[in-house]
DNA sequence: CTATCATTTGATAGTCACTATCAAATGGAG
DNA sequence: CTCCATTTGATAGTGACTATCAAATGATAG
């Protein structure tokens, strides 16, 4: 499976990855150093030594360079070939437990980076906030296939609510505070929703 | 208390109701009318009668004239105004009734209009998530004043992470749905939640 | 190895949201 | 009516993003 034969890996697909790439950490980087909106496209360009235009042929946005969540695919996968006889709360935190098990610890320092960078700067919190949306129909979408119902089901997409709910407030308070393990948050959040959000 | 005699109600003043009022009519009936993204603050400056300056004198953003809700401070007295033996949940299905009774149908329906155009158009979609956010804030504060507990308690923070995410369920599928009722959308997601989400 | 073709790139010019600044107009107060 | 503070409009930016076209570059057939 390792470079299987049909792997298009002409010189020009490494040049184009190798270009995403470069863009992307230099933005970070820039983000980093400098803000978010202190940052241009035109600074980002050159210092990925490639014209403004060709920026905008990677990424749509000057935020797409943070929100592209590389993780997501993965987590999206893990949560499908959980066992079926899991709650769909088991099924989630079966998965979290997956993942932590198969991010690499620098990968993930990179992840959390991001993550800090994303709550923190109000324009992009606000574009990430639609990822929460997005997440209510994959939740239910999970969830549907997992107990036999409609993922359009009232019931379903409430609880995809609730979750999705709970998370984003986990995220939340893991970006306030610089100590916090976001997957140890989310965890914990999914169980205290999980046991009827006693108070 | 009502209309204090230092009521500032100088022409200046009611001159700049009207205005800021016509500046957000024109908005939201070309928005309706060509869609929001077509729209540009030049033509409603235009339709307003006035100059593009002026326009983000009144609003700090094009968002802004349709993200203001007149609603939110009312809602907030209301739920402040619940008698302090209710429980968090049922304080707010109280308040839920409190505003039913409260708003007028032709105002209910004109923010009915508001909210379509918002949570359709995906621009202004990822801003109004943002309120969400903001919104976990506030219900932790209604909660932990409610049950004596700190704001920033975990358990509080949770709880107000779910019922964010329930509400914005509610919200996503009421958007999608012509025929339906917010805040009966919304009292059924905060029913389902408060028991124990059953699937 | 070279000629040809398809893809990728950079340069240019434009639109639109939004900011800063300054002089002219206008309402309020004595 | 006059002087002052506030509000307004005009002008000139900046920065994200789009459209377009010619030049450069990787792939491929002969």
């Amino acid at each position: 499976m390792t470079s299987s034969p049909a792997e298009p890996t002409g010189l020009r697909e490494r040049k184009k990855a190798r270009t995403r790439a470069a863009i992307q950490r230099h933005a970070l980087r820039l983000f980093h150093e400098q803000g978010y909106s202190a940052t241009t496209v035109d600074q980002i360009a050159a210092a990925a030594e490639i014209s403004p235009s060709t920026f905008f042929r990677y990424f749509p946005t000057k935020e797409a360079t943070v929100l592209y969540d590389a993780l997501d695919p993965v987590l999206i996968e893990a949560a499908l070939a959980q066992p079926p006889e899991l709650s769909p709360i088991g099924a989630l935190r079966a998965t979290m437990d997956t993942i932590r098990e198969q991010i690499p610890a620098d990968e993930w320092e990179r992840e959390r980076q991001r993550q800090m960078l994303v709550f923190r700067e109000p324009e992009l919190r606000s574009a990430i906030m639609e990822k929460f949306a997005e997440g209510i129909d994959l939740l239910a979408g999970l969830a549907a296939r997992r107990t036999g119902r409609a993922a359009d089901d009232f019931e379903v997409r409430n609880w995809a609510g609730a979750v999705a709910g709970v998370v984003m407030a986990a995220f939340l308070g893991a970006a306030a505070d610089p100590e916090a393990d976001t997957l140890v948050a989310v965890d914990e959040a999914v169980a205290h929703l999980d046991a009827g959000l006693p108070l």
